[in-house]
DNA sequence: AACCGCGGCAACCGCGAATGA
DNA sequence: ATCATTCGCGGTTGCCGCGGT
């Protein structure tokens, strides 16, 4: 009896399997041959990193529509942009850390992270966000450690209108 | 020693603003 | 005024290290 139900479960399961990677495989063939027109994402590899390296040495980073068409659609403006801004330029020291004055500055500037960027050497603008963004976060939990649990969404709110509302510390 | 869950953080993407032709 | 391009920020994703089991 139990080999009835066995039957009767897998066989269909089986086959609806084989059917479900019948078509992804199809379908992933059919998308895979148009991959080369696609515009990739995710993470730059060290081959794509050189390649805008020698292309910004060509044309330099405020020709992005030449230095785009030198990865043939693989990559676009904005993530070209990204990358050399925030990674590939040589001004940015990404293993920099911030000291007391530094952080003054990001705090003075905050909200306009470019600004904060210039002001600070081998800081880039994402560097300057992340550790803010970062830090804000540890404030709030500091600030939270002694308070009840259900008041931690709360103020955590309260905390974050006020810097937009008046620009105040936590 | 191996595995798992979690938190911190860097990197990526979407979208609107600014700028220039 | 309009369109294309560049710029800048916020939000989200996912990698990585660390501590607990």
């Amino acid at each position: 009896m139990s080999h009835q139900i066995n039957d009767n479960f897998i066989i269909p399961g089986v086959f609806s399997l084989f059917m479900m990677v019948s078509y992804s495989t199809f379908f992933s063939v059919i998308l895979s041959s148009d991959m080369s027109l696609a515009v990739r994402k995710g993470r730059w590899t060290k081959d794509e990193d050189l390649l805008l390296e020698s292309l910004v040495h060509e044309h330099g980073i405020t020709n992005l529509s030449k230095i785009e068409k030198g990865f043939k659609g693989k990559r676009n403006t904005k993530q070209i942009r990204d990358r050399w801004i925030n990674h590939l330029d040589p001004s940015v020291n990404k293993k920099r850390k911030f000291n007391e004055e530094e952080m003054k500055i990001i705090e003075e500037n905050k909200f306009k992270w470019s600004d904060a960027a210039k002001k600070i050497p081998g800081a880039s603008p994402l560097m300057v966000k992340n550790f803010y963004y970062n830090n804000l976060k540890k404030k709030i939990k500091t600030k939270t450690t002694s308070v009840s649990n259900d008041r931690l969404l709360t103020l955590a709110i309260v905390a974050t209108a006020n810097v937009f509302t008046t620009g105040s510390e936590f």
